[in-house]
DNA sequence: GATGAATGAGTTTTCATTCAT
DNA sequence: CATGAATGAAAACTCATTCAT
């Protein structure tokens, strides 16, 4: 809404130089296409169209850009938007399961995944090699998110809107659909935005379907 | 249940000496621990106690012991044991959606997941980089599994039992949720079956609900 | 005595803004600490706390910072303090080996070690890899200081005094042990002056000794 | 004598190919010319006529190699031919100071300084900055040589012909004008033997009278 | 004068692959 | 078949120096 061109919000780092930007737009690029082990710096620094050294000024190692590019889409992925909607939950007691979902989703994917794409494939590719990434991802996201959500679960069985099972086992569930509608976006090719919608409902109306009592 | 030492199943492979084994053994191990990119030739030599140059004697590059490694689990994936549970579908038309989603899911993990996890786990991670094998899978897994999955779903619908939607739609699904059981196992820690026992029958029962009509 | 805070005298050169006397007290810091090879001038130039960019104003290259911090070391090596003991010797017969060696000692001690122990660090070490400074002190030290020392060495031999030798070779002597007292004085935490007073007692009478005919 | 080509012990080492020898051989040249940190590792490939990778097969390092060379140069400088000096003057207190100052200065020059040159001076440009080294030279050196110097110059202190002062003091001239004694070969241009020898007689002379009582 | 971003040549190190033994 | 020393191309990173602001 805010940002009509979708894109990694590269441009959201504040005080950094062009030649800086264009190292983390390359390098988004290039992590995102060949994985960053395969990745050389050389490579990012011909795309940035700077000299090799320059990268290191700023970044003290290659890891150390990976991290630049991933920190912030985690801190992104849990944080803003997120206490509205639950929030919204505990005082409307009356909000039902699928505006739920569909909300959880929907701001998800418009306020992370469509801006960040390229980050958010990296995440995914690179955080089971990386202590530092899980250790970022476990404190920011487990911490404040899961509990969140976990409590959320907790109300909808109360009201007997979600099947009895362990609330983990549900947040599983949540959690797994709303990845798998990702990744199969990755996949198709990124068409049309309807497409994308009705994949949208129809996901929310499985998954709130599968959780039913 | 078959093979009570549920390993990577090198030991299937034919005609392969003591350190041709160890070779593969050895790579299973590393690159699902630290990503194919990441691992040395040398390192996988020196876990299977062989010299650096005996690894090339039979793979030519270190890409082909990849591909050693992941085309046998691909073709598992698929072949073997998939045509009787589809075929008795098939054939007994009565068979509830319940037991097919059980069978499969079950059939899959213990055939597949179970006896070669390191091997599933350098799959998922290569993948996205490695062409070659895109399209063993599409043409193994895809051109074979696929339209018989759809076909089922297809003659669900018909019963009434799956929801209107896509036939593609319901499978990525039903895929994904399985592909969400098993991932959940990786950060889990492998302890009891009976966990895994149960988190298969809730899956089932979500993804049969979550499916419904 | 003179000088109450015993520094390398950094605050003797004239003309110098606060930051030029910030680099160059930064660079006998890291250079003697870890070796002019060794020593990155950002590392000098964050000690300082002044831009990077800056030390070069001032000094064309990384060297000639080098060559100004061990050029006046040399310099007070050799002239200013030295003229009187020599002719003190010279005019006054009477004066002793024993008083002279101390005060040749003494003197360069108070004057030139205890007051510049970084740089005198410096020049030992770099001494060897730079051909400039080499020069430097072979014409300031070698043709000002040494054959003034071979006359008075002569002077004594022929009083009998010191033995017969090569009078480069009791020179030699003379300077091994003056070294000797002063690395001496690395190798030992820097304690008491009391112990340095005794040292230099000791030094002086083993060398008046071992010198004696 | 043993020895008829002085040089550094490079062909001692055991097991090592011809360019492994090649790769040392090169290094002791380079580094004792131009200073460790000075020296690329490009540098001693090319003159060992070796791929530069070749160098880190056995070293895994460039601090590797410089500890490689260095560490037998300590273990000489002190094991081998010590004991019988030492044990010599213990069995027979009849033994002079001049024959056991002589044997000992003597021992060390042609044992290790003629023979391992280029290490010696390695080992004294680069121990101040390479705390392994300090290290190995304490263990082997300090713990094994000093104790033993120490107890003959009580001997020799308790006999009367030592002058009454710590026995750290003594060993501390003693070691210094062997220091000396090898320093000044490196300044002078290294010709006749029979130089050297007036200087050794000499400088024992010196010594001896030095610390006479 | 001062700054610090930028450079690019150079450095150490890694590693898949080859090949003589 | 097996070995492991050797290669060389490429990788990540360093750093003295320059220069626009």
């Amino acid at each position: 809404m805010t940002d009509p061109t979708p894109t990694d919000a590269v441009a959201d780092e504040p005080k950094l130089t062009k030649k800086q930007r264009a190292i983390l737009e390359a390098a988004l690029d290039v992590f995102s296409e060949r994985g960053f082990a395969r990745t050389a710096t050389s490579e990012i620094a011909r795309r940035a169209s700077v000299a090799e050294g320059t990268i290191f000024r700023t970044w003290r190692t290659k890891k150390d850009l990976l991290i630049a590019l991933v920190t912030p889409v985690i801190l992104k992925l849990v944080v803003p938007y997120f206490i509205k909607e639950v929030q919204g939950v505990a005082e409307d007691a009356d909000a039902d399961l699928p505006t739920f979902v569909r909300s959880l989703y929907r701001n998800r994917v418009e306020h992370v995944v469509k801006r960040h794409p390229r980050a958010v494939r990296i995440l995914v590719q690179e955080i089971a090699f990386h202590p530092e990434i899980q250790e970022l991802l476990r404190d920011q996201a487990m911490d404040q998110l899961v509990p969140h959500l976990l409590d959320a679960i907790g109300r909808y069985q109360a009201a007997g809107v979600i099947a009895e099972m362990p609330r983990e086992a549900a947040l599983r569930l949540l959690v797994v659909n709303f990845a798998g509608m990702l990744v199969s976006g990755y996949f198709a090719p990124p068409d049309k935005d309807v497409d994308q919608e009705v994949e949208l409902d129809r996901t929310v109306d499985f998954v709130v379907k599968g959780l039913s009592a």
